[in-house]
RNA sequence: GGCUCGGUAGCUCAGCUGGUUAGAGCGUGGGAUUCAUAACCCCAAGGUCGGGAGUUCAAGUCUCCCCCGAGCCA
């Protein structure tokens, strides 16, 4: 049984912006804490490569769409790579192997009845890849998204027969756990109601796409070919492309996480795509929010994007992941104010978290010759903060099974937070002044260095670095795969006496000067 | 126009099936401390819970109307 996650397949018309960075970062940490539990995981992303939008964009650029492609979706995998982002596999839909998985996908949908063919007119947004439900007569219509003007298109089209699944994908949305947040589900359930009509899946003329097999000058309609991509992205690097195959290499997928713009693509089409191929439906799509900017849309025109490399390379991935999943609900929208980016990270991470490593640790090395002090009652599992690291454990369990990063964050942050309060009430810079105190403060900052273990293991799946790092400053191995975690979740597993190396910042501070 | 989701301290948000003086974090002000990344710890001020009407012994929490924001469908 393999746990497998989902993000968007991203569109290569355009780099990467931060709202995919964003959803790229959840995965990431979903599928970190998956392995850390000992799960099998296989965590996909990658792009979605067709569509006349980007023919359009490479003939804009004087490039060749193969090109366009190649170069766009470079700089997304190096993108994610320079994130630590860890993704199993990056799929392209101009991969071969993709198309010969559509063939076989479409093959099964043809037998199954669901292919029928029929006249599409209407007002058609080649930003959106969408017909839109304009009246014909309407004069120069745009589209509301993307305000650019819509194109008539008048073509022989081949059709999916969506309204044949019609009370299935009802009784699917109504279901409780499918559609999250639940915020979400009236929606779609309001737009299945009113009624699900066939919708097109090839367009004619239109060379940027795969070929649909049988019939000539047809090729793929784009979101038919790009969901398609979640199947093909299972094989294997020698694996066939075998539709068959697919139950072993992990699907049904457990979780589709994607923006609320695409939420009835994945809830919707793609489900009964799936039902009329004979394949089993994905257990849960999640549509999380959008990211303003200090209150803003972000857009080009606006000239106020925040470019994920900048952010990167500027603040690091820690403080960047901690922002975003720490402080908006998952799920919700989410406004990025750079004021409040540096106060959190700053307070949270470098002052909470970061300082009680280096404080602790500065202590005990000075008092304790260099290396973890002995431990005395301090390793009994009833200790006031061992209690505390393991609810905070459960904690930290519970909301990341609930995808909600935010309580998980704040849990941990609490566990920090305790355990620089004990310090403070038991203050072993004065004990240490009289002799019989030093076994107390040997006992304390035991306490307190194990706690801060248990800070770093627990921050593992959200912040893999710092995670690292802390572990690194108390001499602790590196978490390895599957049950490493687990193991290393044993209050007490701190060996006293083992040598402590000289503690440095685990984060530095922010300071954006110049802002962002 | 129909529908969905929101509108709670300066900011970001908790407030379950209605029930003691409406909570947290950040920010602000004050205190304590010196082990530490001017860090940590403690305390305080700050809200007529978008507006109005209603139901109720009792409403941020239920009903209706209105206003504002985001979105879905026309």
């Amino acid at each position: 049984m393999t746990y497998t996650l989902t993000t968007p397949l991203y569109y290569v018309n355009d780099r990467a912006h931060l709202g995919s960075t964003y959803t790229t970062l959840a995965c990431d940490s979903i599928a970190r804490f998956r392995r850390l539990q000992g799960e099998r995981v296989t965590f996909i992303t990658g792009c979605d490569e067709h569509g006349l939008k980007i023919q359009r964009s490479a003939e804009a650029s004087g490039l060749t769409p193969q090109a366009h492609c190649d170069a766009i979706s470079g700089e997304y995998s190096d993108l994610w790579r320079r994130w630590g982002i860890s993704n199993d596999r990056f799929i392209r839909t101009t991969d071969p192997r993709h198309r010969a998985i559509v063939e076989q996908f479409f093959a099964r949908v043809e037998a199954s009845g669901d292919v029928i063919e029929g006249r599409q007119q209407g007002w058609y947004c080649v930003a959106c890849e969408e017909f839109k439900e304009e009246a014909p007569a309407a004069k120069e219509p745009h589209c509301s998204i993307h305000l650019r003007p819509l194109e008539w298109r008048d073509e022989l089209n081949l059709f999916f027969r969506l309204s044949r699944y019609q009370e299935q994908i009802e009784r699917l949305v109504a279901s409780d756990d499918f559609i999250a947040p639940r915020s979400r589900r009236r929606e779609v359930e309001n737009f299945v109601a009113g009624g699900l009509r066939d919708f097109s899946i090839s367009r004619l003329d239109l060379p940027w796409g795969i070929p649909v097999p049988g019939y000539d000058g047809h090729t793929f309609y784009v979101w038919f070919d790009a969901l398609l991509g979640y199947l093909s992205a299972l094989l294997g690097p020698d694996d066939p492309a075998d539709l068959d195959l697919l139950a072993e290499r992990g699907w049904p997928a457990q979780l589709h996480v994607i923006g609320k713009d695409i939420l009835r693509f994945h809830a919707v089409y793609w489900p009964a795509m799936l039902l009329s191929a004979g394949l089993p439906l994905p257990e849960k799509v999640f549509g999380h929010g959008f990211l303003t900017r200090e209150g803003q849309k972000m857009g080009k025109s606006l000239g106020n994007v925040l470019d994920p490399d900048v952010l990167l390379e500027r603040c690091g991935a820690d403080a960047v992941r901690w922002y975003l999943l720490r402080d908006i609900p998952f799920g919700d929208d989410g406004d990025f104010q750079q004021q409040r980016f540096t106060d959190l990270v700053n307070n949270d991470l470098a002052n909470t978290i970061g300082n009680l490593l280096n404080r602790t640790s500065s202590m005990a090395r000075r008092w304790f010759d260099g290396a973890v002090p002995p431990a005395g009652d301090a390793a009994a599992a009833d200790h006031p903060l061992a209690l505390r690291a393991l609810a905070c454990a459960e904690a930290v369990d519970a909301a990341l099974e609930a995808l909600d990063f935010r309580s998980a964050a704040v849990a941990i942050l609490e566990l920090a937070e305790a355990a620089n309060g004990f310090l403070n009430d038991r203050a072993p810079w004065k004990a240490i002044k009289s002799e019989d105190g030093r076994p107390g403060v040997a006992a304390d900052l035991y306490a307190v260095l194990e706690t801060s273990r248990w800070v770093a293991l627990l921050l593992a799946p959200l912040l893999p670095d710092l995670s690292g790092r802390m572990l690194g400053q108390l001499a602790q191995p590196e978490l390895v795969g599957d049950t490493g975690w687990t193991a290393a979740r044993h209050w007490g597993k701190l060996a006293c006496g083992h040598p402590l190396p000289e503690p440095t910042p685990v984060l530095q501070r922010l300071e954006l000067d110049p802002p962002l």
